[in-house]
DNA sequence: CGCTTCGTTGAACAGCTTCAAACCTTGTGG
DNA sequence: CCACAAGGTTTGAAGCTGTTCAACGAAGCG
């Protein structure tokens, strides 16, 4: 999408954690120097995926976690009648491949929604790295129970049944992640189809473009293709909570 | 419910995970006995908790680890506006208390649905004894990801449109749960309320005691309040892929 | 340029929700 | 022990949201 992010200097952004632009919102966040130069040992040569290019599959030996550099990705799995439910779109700084921790083997997929590169951990060697470096270990801890708490809001999400407010949840997390990556936080690219977020969300495509529509014409949006311009923040936030939980799903505490 | 199981003699199950029913469900399941004696260390006193009882709340620091010895819990994450997103529901053998372990606190709560007693694991403790043992290590990671992957069955489950679908696949889960702690798997006991099921599921009470209905007229079931019969172990299995998910959710792979 | 896939829009339909009321259970106090 | 209150559960009827089916326009790709 953007020349400049894609065009990388492959050569430079080799093992290089310390000088990468992403540091603070990746695994190396409040590391210090020596440290860094471990980690650095960890992170074998990165890998470039084009659009479609599936990083794992569903199945693949538990090898390394990977780091999204540049591009995005989605996850998801598959049921056994071969639905797709996705699980994520995940930007620069992400961290995946945690579901295959246990069973030492992928229970879901990854694939590239646009060209990306890819930094690889090793689990092998970063696990040697951790034990050594116990603030590293932290970090990773903290990384895999952000994911945790992503699927909770994922499921927070699902389970509201206004789709208007879901798809303004979806929009303002990913403009969220944008103002984490320093960008410009009104200015989305949406690397995933209709048909992405419809799954995502947990509806049909027509609806999730009826939603487009109807937000651009309440003048939150505007919408041109993959394109999407928050107009006005302030109401996006707004519609996020407001039009709330139908009162008889809402259950409080206790 | 069931006096036989809630009249616990305590003082024998007290350390004991050698002697426990659950050994080969819970966190021991293929460990050698020396090993096993090592953990039994690891265990601090069980928690009993009455109906409505809180096990961890969100924001509590991340002491422990908790093993649900008998009856059951639910656990639930709160929104911004108090509103309630259940999460799971817990039975003997099965470990929560993950969410806490990298921000260091409970960002979900935990509360007991019915009288319920609890083994608690002292991370402190366990850590060490995991690094003493690395088959624990492992077992201790194969559990956690069976969490990651029972919350993607979640999401899987809401995604679909279909109520009936969603409600026999949660009655499937549980029976399956009670086959693997060898209960009789057709006569489930339903300690959660409607109000939960529903919420769980992400519909309303109604829309619940409705498919309930339906399920019994259609001879799958046969409900009085909390008790369930499944009837028709094969019919209800059917439903949980058969009506499926309509054609526009589908989304094959690639 | 034709093909395919993606995205948008319209109209009818279905399923879930909403609102309302009744029933049953449980717990409390007279 | 019974009356009463409070909450959980069930059932009915109406309304609304999202789905389905269908058609068309736009973009990407051989």
């Amino acid at each position: 999408m953007d020349p400049g992010t894609n065009v990388l200097d492959l050569s430079q952004l080799r093992r290089s954690c310390s000088s990468c632009a992403l540091s603070e919102l990746c695994l190396p966040a409040g590391i210090g120097n020596d440290d860094l130069e471990r980690l650095d040992t960890a992170v074998r040569d990165k890998r470039t995926l084009d659009r479609g290019g599936m990083l794992y599959r569903d199945g693949d030996p538990f090898e390394a976690l990977y780091v999204v550099r540049s591009g995005s990705l989605k996850t998801f799995v598959l049921d056994d009648s071969g639905d797709v439910q996705i699980l994520g779109f995940h930007l620069p700084g992400e961290i995946i491949g945690f579901d295959a921790l246990a069973s030492n083997q992928h229970v879901s997929q990854a694939e590239a929604l646009e060209r990306s590169s890819i930094c690889e951990l090793p689990y092998a060697r970063l696990q040697q790295v951790t034990s050594e470096v116990p603030a590293l270990h932290r970090q990773l801890m903290r990384v895999i129970s952000r994911e945790v708490i992503e699927e909770h809001r994922h499921l927070v999400m699902m389970g509201r049944q206004q789709a208007q407010e879901q798809l303004a949840i979806f929009l303002k997390s990913l403009a969220d992640r944008y103002q984490r990556l320093q960008r410009d936080s009104t200015a989305l690219t949406l690397s995933m189809s209709r048909y992405d977020i419809a799954n995502y969300l947990g509806l049909v495509v027509e609806t999730v473009s009826r939603l487009f529509s109807r937000l651009e014409e309440m003048g939150v949006l505007e919408v041109n293709r993959k394109s999407v311009r928050i107009c006005r923040p302030d109401l996006l936030a707004e519609l996020c909570r407001s039009s709330g939980v139908p009162a008889s799903k809402r259950r409080d505490a206790g």
